[in-house]
DNA sequence: CCATATCATACTCGTAGAGTATGGAGATTG
DNA sequence: CAATCTCCATACTCTACGAGTATGATATGG
């Protein structure tokens, strides 16, 4: 049996006879007439009554004509969503996703991403550098998100947005609470609480960096998790430290950020990192919504 | 698109490889890779990921294995379904019942019918003789059961059985009441309650045949609707009347029952009437139970 | 009783699906 | 590192089945 046979069989039982439905489906009346004794002969079952006015469906016929809508229009919603799933609008999205990246850049982009694509269910999964690597490679998530990505060969990675750096500062009492912008040289004066403890090169590690580019090693007092312990250390008078600019949404009573002066310098990437080979149309589809969004920000 | 596709379709991505389908399908793999490539043609879709030892689906793939196993169990069903109702085994069995049918013959040959179709819905329309013929007409009943039916150009009739009559009389006082079996030119002698009043030729008009027969006519005290309001009548004493012997199994304070001594005289037919055209093979099974049923009583 | 409408059948034609042979790309192994 | 193996893809041929045209059979209705 063939979907062409339900076809034919819908139109002549909906028209009650076969030249009309033959018309209808723009073919001549007797290959009608033979697919649907086709379609009897195999099923073994009388489907039609013919009368001298036309046919008429038997009880058989009756059911299999329910059956044969229900069919069809499965099969057309089936094509319908597959369609769509080609399309990357249907379907389901793993995300790998870090600490800071989801105060700020990371939630505006799963916004545009779900307002395009409504259909795609978006899951998101935290974890580190290397677990996010991990899950890439044995196909857990689809895209990582990061900050200091080492390059690695089956992976490639994307710069999304190059943030500014903020120092965070004990409001009360601490001297550089009093400038407003700060020079990066000043961060030679003061120990520094710095983060994250794993995942090099990470943070901390491209802190050192800029340091050592102007020509300084900082001294780092404490290494701590994650940004929001670090923030709570700086609260409590153990030093100071910098986040990227989505970390100062983040209050905390006591902490107070500053800019600056050479905003262009001081600054941290955040990237995304994906299976190179990877051509599914979801991936391309939240790639593209990322790269509207970085020429967006370079416009600005 | 065809069921071929899916069929093909299905065996490639439970096989993750392109020849192994082509086995599991007895066709060779070329035909195979195309009809793949057709799919996915059609669909806009790339449905698998070729890799060096094999295919794997894609998301969209996947999404359309379900669809199409889903679809292809839905046709499985579907013919299986219309297979067994082209056989009588599955759908809806309108029959035409009147009065006192339904106390004997009627429930025996259901019961017979049930268990060996128990998926046919019978459904059952208490109807006079003439609403049965109507009823036939209009495709509102696909049989019915009745007495005395009158032969009609577009229904054919077929007996079902003959059953004795019986003579019901009052049991205290009645001097017939003390005769067992009675002899039927005893009802020349009493007042006859009759039922019942419409249907033509009826019950009433066999009983007064029958009396012509024997050479007398009967005394006809009363006509009523039914048996049950004639038997009231009798235990009420305004006469004597007569049933079938499916009637006997109904017991009213008062009433006796008593066989006549020339049993193979005193006899009613009860027949099923049908459209002679009518060849669904739930009618026809149904009447398969009716013919055995005839055989079985022939031989008792 | 003839005209008409309907489904069924006979025959021809073209396309689409299946087979055979072969190519090409990537992985495996000595 | 080269030979081999294992896949899928492509080219070409053949066949079968679906579609078209012409015509028949049958029943109805004016």
């Amino acid at each position: 049996m063939d979907l062409r046979h339900l076809k034919y069989f819908i139109a002549v039982a909906e028209e009650q006879n076969v030249g009309r439905a033959a018309l209808r489906l723009h073919i001549s009346q007797p290959p009608l007439t033979r697919q649907i004794h086709q379609l009897e002969e195999e099923l073994g079952v009388q489907l039609f009554i013919r009368t001298p006015r036309g046919v008429e469906l038997t009880q058989a016929g009756e059911l299999f004509l329910d059956e044969a809508r229900n069919i069809r229009s499965l099969v057309e919603q089936a094509v319908e969503r597959t369609k769509r799933a080609g399309q990357g609008k249907l379907g389901r999205l793993d995300i790998g996703i870090f600490g800071t990246g989801i105060l700020d850049v990371i939630p505006k982009l799963l916004q545009r991403f779900r307002d395009t694509h409504p259909d795609v269910k978006v899951v998101i999964h935290a974890l580190g550098k290397n677990g996010q690597i991990e899950a890439l490679r044995q196909k857990r998530i689809t895209i990582g998100f990061n900050r200091m990505l080492a390059p690695q060969p089956d992976l490639s990675s994307e710069l999304i947005a190059q943030e500014p750096l903020f120092l965070a500062v004990n409001a009360e009492g601490h001297p550089l609470s009093e400038q407003q912008p700060v020079s990066f040289m000043e961060l030679a004066k003061y120990p520094l609480v710095a983060f994250p403890a794993s995942g090099r090169p990470n943070f901390v590690d491209h802190i050192v960096e800029l340091c050592r580019a102007r020509g300084f090693t900082p001294e780092i007092s404490q290494i701590v998790g994650d940004a929001v312990t670090g923030l709570a250390l700086v609260a409590g008078g153990f030093g100071i430290t910098l986040v990227p600019k989505s970390a100062t949404t983040l209050k905390l009573p006591g902490i107070i950020y500053r800019p600056f002066m050479d905003a262009s310098f001081a600054t941290v990437d955040i990237s995304c990192i994906y299976r190179s080979e990877d051509q599914s149309p979801i991936l391309q589809a939240f790639l593209a919504v990322i790269r509207a969004f970085r020429e967006q920000q370079a416009e600005e």
